[in-house]
DNA sequence: ATCATAGTCGTCACACTGACGAGAACAGGG
DNA sequence: CCCTGTTCTCGTCAGTGTGACGACTATGAT
């Protein structure tokens, strides 16, 4: 794709050329573990490395416009069901050896994520553990490491004073599955009456629904919706027994 | 500036071009109010009206660099006198009427500016009061009002659990002058007895100096530095009587 | 019926908080 | 020198949130 037109007063040596991308950080949980979406590289630099999904920010868009629309590509998901929001931005000279090139990084969390299908730059996409990818340096191409400890560094932080743990959960569910959210976000174990007492006890966080489930084994639960709350008071605290 | 020496694989037409900027919100409290530094514009777009102080990000420097070379030009001050951090990025299309450009916005605090001398590209600058920006739509050029509001709360938010209260003290300071910044940063008024309580009380946020002050009227004040600790527990909470 | 499993409610001691009293250490004026 | 005003600092007390843990409830499996 060519340069815009010149519009009035546009001089095109007045600023370097960057190339701007939006990298996304695509969690969700599976199998008691949280997973983070990655992308097999199919071209140089990196070829056949994994690295974080994302590509560049047309001309015409907004960056939440670009972090759907990559988004999508990546993953089939559309900005109604996933929580998207922007975490840091990264420009190191050299952090791409192509070219200068700083990339938004966004954070996007889904309950149940669809089969993933390749874009046009990745030869394959698979779900990751977060916890090996961040235990091995350079697991990641590029600075992409970097991006995903910042963007689960914000995902756990926000967990406390926030509604943002009802994002891994289906519409409805129950207090145990989010319990089961806060405890593999955050890699702990939390006592399941006073997480009870807590969740429940904040108010506009959780919204009964009248409705339980009748699962294998043990007493049915009852089922939830998110409330209106952005901000819990008072929050749920990480040093929990 | 052109374009740089194209490396291997490089292909200039594979991604739109765009320019980076970075924007600081520059804050600091003079008479017992919350100030931002603002630039007068001296040519289009825009001309004449107020804005955010910064500039293009230069082909070879990293965006913390970009910020305290920004910092530098505009105030004076280096980066180990400020406390710098960045708060988020911007690139809705049509936000520059010249040309396609994303901005990173660094957050900047500091206890006492010296006077300020006008960048190249501005004609003017001083500070503003900041609740009189923030209450004047349209008070800064583009769309550098959403900009000083981020910068803002997010400032707002980390002096409940972070020092970052003191970013805007002397290395020296008393527990009033500590109170004195949650108040004017926050709008509200705190109990003297009680904050006093809890900031001696939260483990390594105030290293005594075993100095004090002597001032007209009244006990005289002891010392402190700031701690070690970048997390306080338990938090400075804003709801305070 | 009995057991295993999982969800929900209750109790207790402890920590933190807001509201407020009271003393300590200064400056300035009579 | 004493009094007063000001500011800093320490204490007290009731209300609230929290972690640890006991107890009860409601299901499925045997």
């Amino acid at each position: 794709m060519d340069a815009p037109a010149p519009p009035t007063g546009y001089r095109p040596d007045a600023f370097p050329p960057f190339a701007v991308t939006v990298d996304l950080i695509v969690l969700t949980i599976q199998d008691d573990r949280l997973r983070a979406v990655v992308v097999e590289r199919g071209v140089d630099p990196y070829a056949g490395a994994w690295a974080l999904p994302g590509g560049f920010v047309r001309i015409d868009e907004d960056l939440p416009e670009a972090a759907s629309r990559e988004l999508a590509e990546e993953t089939g998901l559309t900005a109604a069901d996933v929580h998207l929001e922007q975490v840091a931005s990264y420009g190191r000279p050299g952090r791409d050896p192509r070219m200068r090139v700083v990339t938004i990084a966004y954070l996007a969390l889904a309950a149940h994520l669809p089969e993933l299908r390749p874009g046009t730059d990745a030869s394959a996409a698979r779900f990751a553990d977060v916890d090996e990818l961040l235990g091995r340096p350079g697991a990641l191409a590029f600075d992409h490491g970097r991006l995903l400890a910042d963007g689960v560094e914000r995902a756990r932080a926000k967990l406390e004073y926030s509604p943002l743990a009802t994002a891994f959960c289906p519409p409805e569910f129950t207090v145990a599955e989010l319990r089961r959210v806060y405890e593999v976000v955050w890699g702990v174990s939390l006592d399941p009456r006073n997480f009870h007492r807590k969740v429940t006890g904040t108010p506009g966080f959780l919204v009964p629904t009248g409705r339980s489930t009748a699962r294998q084994g043990g007493r049915p639960a009852a089922l939830f919706r998110v409330g209106d709350t952005q901000v819990l008071h008072p929050p749920i605290t990480r040093r929990d027994g």
